[in-house]
DNA sequence: ACCTGAACACCGTTCAAGT
DNA sequence: ACCTGAACACCGTTCAAGT
């Protein structure tokens, strides 16, 4: 028999593939479900196939958030499009941020796990770079909309600190939020009384406010301005996270 | 013969003794080069000894943590002693947080390591009940600190926020930055001019700013009150930072 | 050139056998 | 009553053998 060929665009379909099936496994059976072989027996491939593709499990891993992030960076975009002041458009960054995590809390933990375990060393140098084009992709727009507002002296900026840092400090508050507050804080003594929605949007107000990002937090309706960012720019994600049953309280 | 018997103190001193085995351990090759054949292998004791203490891998790092949470309250105690304005206060905790993590990185990690993995399920229930009153031990001084700040009118409270939030809002950002810069950010693009130190300083001072918490960043000198918390209080953590070699920029 | 799956090394957990 | 360590189940990775 004559060896077959495979083309470019037959392997990355291959890949895909494999990831989504990937996919499917850790949102049934979480993210330590996924093994190996259940991945090779749900799929048409072998083993050494799979290997073939990526340099081991945590590159798996690392080419899922990558999917993730490419979302993300298309979600950011959509925020940034909200039609308001420059401080609202922030505002819809972080309500997006937050319905992404709800609607897809899986990819929000994948986010975390590739960010702690060893996955860096493990993952192939190709994903690695991949990965710096893509977070490159995520952050340049928002570092713009600080930039611009700066420069509208809509924001004060402290002495010796770059726009770059202000979103730095948001991105830190915003992720903080999400991870001490998302997952299982069942009844975690004085964590019940937190709801994350809620906390995310007043430290972002709070956050904001030590910018003097104007409006001030007390000279404008944001609560009306999260409402209008659901309908107006975030329809998709609501749609999933009422499907899905998730609480909102926000 | 006639079966040994132990006494709870004896049963502790050797919890203790197979607890300090795996920090060595974890100390030496990370955290996923603890396994309990090295464990065993290195105590004196056979593997169902070690099960007949720790219900599982998981819970052996869960106790790992309430050490390392003992050891946090105990710091953020001393740093709520440092002389001072009650907003220096606050700045010490998080100061202390920083130099803390500095010191001893490998506790850091693991607290993120049991927030994150499918910890909460294997370890014992009496083990998360300890957490829980840990916990509290932590919270409680920083709460009251924020409390009497709020009820000497030193900080503005937004209308519906509680002061346990703000604190949270605190314990957030400190928490994000810190996974944001902590550990391996090797290059990471537009990381690299990022500083953990400097960022988590201006974070909090945004935050604090935005609370209107006197006296407001530009109107005193907390770089010199950061020095002064490094001798004062927290004189222990820079020896260990000293002698490690690890670099600090504030 | 590419795929296959048996084989390997390793690891967490258990439990029948000891004392 | 408590300890022991062989045995088990499972999992990521490799690679000689195939086509």
């Amino acid at each position: 028999m004559s060896p077959k060929i495979f083309s470019p665009e037959e392997k990355d379909a291959r890949e895909q593939e494999m990831l989504d099936c990937a996919r499917d496994i850790i949102k049934a059976d979480g993210e330590v479900g996924l093994t190996i072989d259940k991945l090779v027996k749900k799929l048409p491939y072998s083993k050494g196939t799979v290997y073939n593709h990526f340099t081991s499990k945590e590159d798996i891993l690392m080419a899922l958030c990558h999917r993730h992030m490419t979302q993300m960076a298309e979600l950011y975009v959509r925020a940034l499009s909200f039609e308001g002041t420059s401080r609202e458009k922030a505002l819809a960054v972080h309500v997006g941020s937050l319905l992404q995590a709800k609607a897809h809390p899986d990819d929000f933990m994948m986010a975390i796990t590739v960010k702690t375990a060893g996955c860096h060393d493990k993952a192939s140098d190709a994903r690695m770079q991949a990965h710096q084009h893509i977070e490159g992709k995520i952050l340049t727009p928002i570092f713009n909309l600080f930039r611009t507002a700066y420069e509208n002296n809509e924001l004060t900026l402290p002495e010796g600190m770059a726009v770059e840092q202000l979103a730095f400090s948001s991105w830190s508050i915003d992720f903080g939020t999400q991870i001490l507050l998302m997952g299982e804080n069942r009844g975690c003594g004085l964590r019940t009384q937190l709801i994350v929605e809620r906390e995310l949007v007043n430290s972002i107000n709070l956050l904001h406010d030590g910018m003097l990002w104007k409006p001030l937090a007390k000279d404008y309706d944001w609560k009306a301005s999260i409402q209008r960012m659901k309908t107006e720019v975030f329809a998709k994600e609501m749609a999933i996270i009422k499907a899905a049953g998730i609480e909102m309280t926000v």
